[in-house]
DNA sequence: CAGATCTCAGCTATACTGAAATGC
DNA sequence: CGCATTTCAGTATAGCTGAGATCT
């Protein structure tokens, strides 16, 4: 989150980099991701765990389903899974229909910390999308999306 | 970049997250992030090597003017220069007007490898895109640049 | 003196690889 | 056997902090 200053000096970025949409994804995620830092500071809870967390509303799954899911890298799941089970928000117990699986469950209280950090994340969406009009905020997602599940179709 | 099956897996993502604007910005920053991987890769440099020479054609610069321009961090800078100047890429010498400062200066092989590398972004960008039409390219361009000018701006 | 610039050491988060242990 | 899952150790990059040296 930049102040006016660095606001002035950013727009100063050269014109070539403004025309590039690679540029402009990076920078706006790294502004997107700033925005919700606080949010998830003042809750104690990481990104990833948040993410986590969301998947598990949809039920209880592995820790490779996660992974695939939320496009997070096996090895990090691992650890994620292992903070969140320390701080009891979810529960690990191996699967007895396939015991190399582990079965991760979101518990109340882990239910609870969602909805504190879904509040807090909606609100900083808000503060994010303050500079568009909402039939822009709506076009822009449909871009997202579409370069998202067309374009990593089509790649390799 | 991802394949057919694992876009299936990605797909499956909760639903709130499609919903999650926060989420999507740093989805399509990670897949442009990958897409253009490859240029870089093949030409030796790095994306961050790629923004400072970029910014270097708009005229020799302070590293510390580098860093506001590019909103990269003044440490980055200094290492990044240092690399560009072991490849011959820039000229790093001191400020005679003002003797804190690095004047940073683009060499002709670095303009030689800029011209390289601006073709493969460039390549890049067109895989990208490849799911979006043209007027659909501008409106996703014009509506992170308001996100960017704006919503920077406002915060804080 | 305050403040800017450059540099270095070190930190965190994210993303990823390789290998081992276990189980299907 | 091949293959999937979990786990750990380690790598790389990006972004950032703190402190010191130098200079305006």
């Amino acid at each position: 989150v930049l102040g006016v200053s660095e606001r002035a000096e950013l727009t100063a970025a050269p014109e070539r980099l403004w025309e590039l949409p690679s540029w402009l994804l990076n920078r706006a995620a790294r502004h997107a991701t700033a925005e919700v830092a606080a949010a998830f500071e003042a809750a104690g809870a990481s990104r990833q765990q948040f993410t986590v967390l969301t998947a598990l509303t949809e039920g209880p799954a592995s820790q490779a389903t996660l992974g695939r899911r939320l496009g997070i890298d096996r090895s990090d799941i691992a650890a994620i899974v292992g903070e969140l089970e320390r701080g009891a928000l979810i529960e690990r117990r191996r699967d007895e229909d396939d015991r190399r699986r582990n079965v991760v469950t979101l518990t109340p209280a882990g239910r609870d910390a969602l909805a504190r950090l879904d509040r807090a994340v909606e609100a900083a969406q808000e503060q994010l999308l303050a500079p568009l009009a909402p039939h822009e905020r709506e076009e822009l997602a449909r871009l997202l999306i579409r370069l998202l599940t067309a374009g990593e179709r089509a790649t390799r």
